[in-house]
DNA sequence: CTGCCACTTCAAGTCGACTTGAGGTCAAGA
DNA sequence: TCTTGACCTCAAGTCGACTTGAAGTGGCAG
């Protein structure tokens, strides 16, 4: 019988393609240690399906703005092995003090539109909601690069 | 009498220990455009206690997000004359965006250190939220560079 | 008047995350 | 078999936001 296997691997191209990942970019992350090819034919790398599913979750840690560093350690715990909960707490917590932070912002831009006062600085409710950001002490220092980021589904 | 003035102009000194800004940022940000000193005495920059306000402003706004040339571009509105308003209403649907990113993100985390799956991939709750994600189809790709940002108050 | 040193300028360096380019390899279709 | 061109490697470039360093200036205490 012929050879009917339906999920053969994948070569870097089809994975660019599915992914919406740069193949570029697919062999930087790979160098970062953060996917792995399961071989090559050749020169070429082949990568089975599940890399997708890896991406996705690259793709969502680089959004809520965690350094390829730290979705590195992730997934040295997400192997499987007593996640580091402490870290990924810490992760949290930290996301939530940026969700505040950026609400703050985010009233205030919607206030300054509505905002009548002949000067920001002027109006109090402005004031106030900057002092609510001074005081919330922005703490973090991790650039969250919100990048496109297309479902894996293909 | 004496000169009994009690607010005088700020050196580039005084003006980092208020603000917390670096003397070196100060001097880029005026390159920049963000801030401008009232003068010189001799080499030396004279800044009013008004840049203190404008720097939590451009602090703020570094923290939600916006680039420097974002910010600059929002002062010269803030300079009263008609605000962008549609610039602002856009940047506050982009924060909306980003934040329910992060909070998907924030809860896929809390999410995987309370999950017993084997693994996170298994779980059905994760696969949600990943989906959720991917399908809130983050857009923004600017870098959120959180910092440290100390009150103004000095 | 001197000298110190905080301030100045300008060029270059840094960091993360990639992208780009030159030059090389090789699997597969004609 | 030959050719094509997708893929490979490695070095260097890019971008934003600063920082650092070398070399110069000048306000002000002594």
């Amino acid at each position: 019988m012929r050879d009917e296997r339906v999920a053969p691997d994948l070569d870097i191209a089809e994975v660019a393609r599915r992914s919406g990942v740069p193949a570029s970019t697919l062999r930087y992350y790979e160098e970062r240690g953060l996917i792995a090819p399961i071989g090559r034919r050749g020169l070429r790398r082949l990568f089975d399906a599940g890399v997708l599913e890896r991406l996705a979750l690259i793709g969502l840690g680089r959004a809520a703005g965690f350094s390829l560093d730290e979705i590195a350690r992730m997934f040295a715990a997400d192997g499987r092995p007593a996640i580091d909960r402490v870290l990924l707490t810490a992760k949290a917590d930290e996301l939530d003090r940026t969700i505040r932070t950026l609400t703050v912002m985010r009233d205030g831009l919607r206030h300054a539109v509505a905002c009548t006062a002949p000067s920001h600085m002027e109006c109090p409710t402005f004031r106030r909601i900057l002092r609510a950001a001074a005081s919330g002490d922005v703490d973090g220092r991790k650039p969250v690069a919100l990048r496109p980021f297309r479902s894996v589904a293909g």
